[in-house]
DNA sequence: TATTGTTATACTCTATAACTATA
DNA sequence: TATAGTTATAGAGTATAACAATA
């Protein structure tokens, strides 16, 4: 497994620039042998994740939305009136962290926190007015994202592959 | 999509410590829908990676490797002589990273870096003796890891999870 | 006593930029 | 001029711990 695989050329891309020297093509990418890493699917699955995350920032780039904050957004959306617990709970968010993620969404107006009457501890969380109208155009970029996904690795597979991890989420 | 996922209760443990009013079941973890992160691979995707990452981490922490480190010590392995913008290229890693990555493997003398007489700039990337030892063994716990893998998922579902994202390695 | 939301801290990872020594 | 390795910094993301208000 391994960590970021940002804008790199593809293996596929023309032209590469390489070194002058003859040897220097053993060190294009892709004639060095992964060894053990093929057969593990963690290190595909990170690649695969790194490459999608990186598609649905920039499909959604121009309404500033990150996968996190869409998540967020989107169960708000379906379930109103949720507490932050519920929210961090169900999405694997750390409580910790999800301050910041609504303070910034707050600020922008997308979402509210109300004080729960029941319990005076916890807020519920509802979007905004506007917040329903953007969480729909986001959801239209987003549709377009999953189209990108389905071109890079085929229709059928997408399907299958939601099958196979349906658990996880 | 979402972020972290650590080791919360699972949907199936048993006891799930709620609040006290009946009113607290509807925050229960799994009976708030996710609309449309359903339909995204991004999101069971980031959540099964964050999964196989633990796991891996977990049946890893006798040796003290994380994905990362066991990823760079195998593609050196099987590549003896690679510079570091070589391994940074094929995995992915960004090139500054990586000096911190081979500096910790190299104070824990798995790994060596040798000057190269061709390119005075470069390192020529080695392991050393008790490297490739320590080498075996970590592909003898990842492979149990792989193992956990197939036992949550499938043996089939992994071989096509494989076959599915090969394309991104 | 326990939980919700909050603040704070530390550590990892990512993204850059700049420096050095070579080429 | 450009490249390999290095250093440094800033920003996310993750993991904790602790606190105030409330249960």
């Amino acid at each position: 497994m391994t960590a970021s695989a940002p804008q790199r050329e593809t293996p596929t891309s023309p032209a590469r620039k390489r070194a002058h020297s003859g040897k220097a093509r053993r060190n294009d990418a892709h004639e060095i042998g992964l060894d053990a890493l093929v057969g593990h699917a963690g290190y595909a699955v990170r690649r695969f994740q790194i490459w999608i995350f990186q598609d649905f920032v920039k499909t959604l780039a121009s309404v500033d939305i990150k996968p996190t904050q869409y998540s967020v957004m989107t169960v708000i959306g379906a379930n109103p009136g949720l507490t932050q617990m519920a929210v961090a709970n169900r999405l694997g968010i750390e409580r910790a962290r999800l301050v910041h993620l609504l303070d910034s969404l707050e600020r922008r107006k997308l979402v509210k926190r109300v004080k729960s009457k029941s319990d005076r501890r916890s807020h519920a969380l509802h979007l905004t007015a506007p917040g329903e109208t953007a969480l729909a155009k986001f959801k239209r970029l987003a549709a377009e994202h999953e189209r990108h996904v389905e071109d890079k690795i085929g229709k059928g597979n997408r399907e299958k592959l939601l099958e196979i991890l349906g658990g996880f989420t």
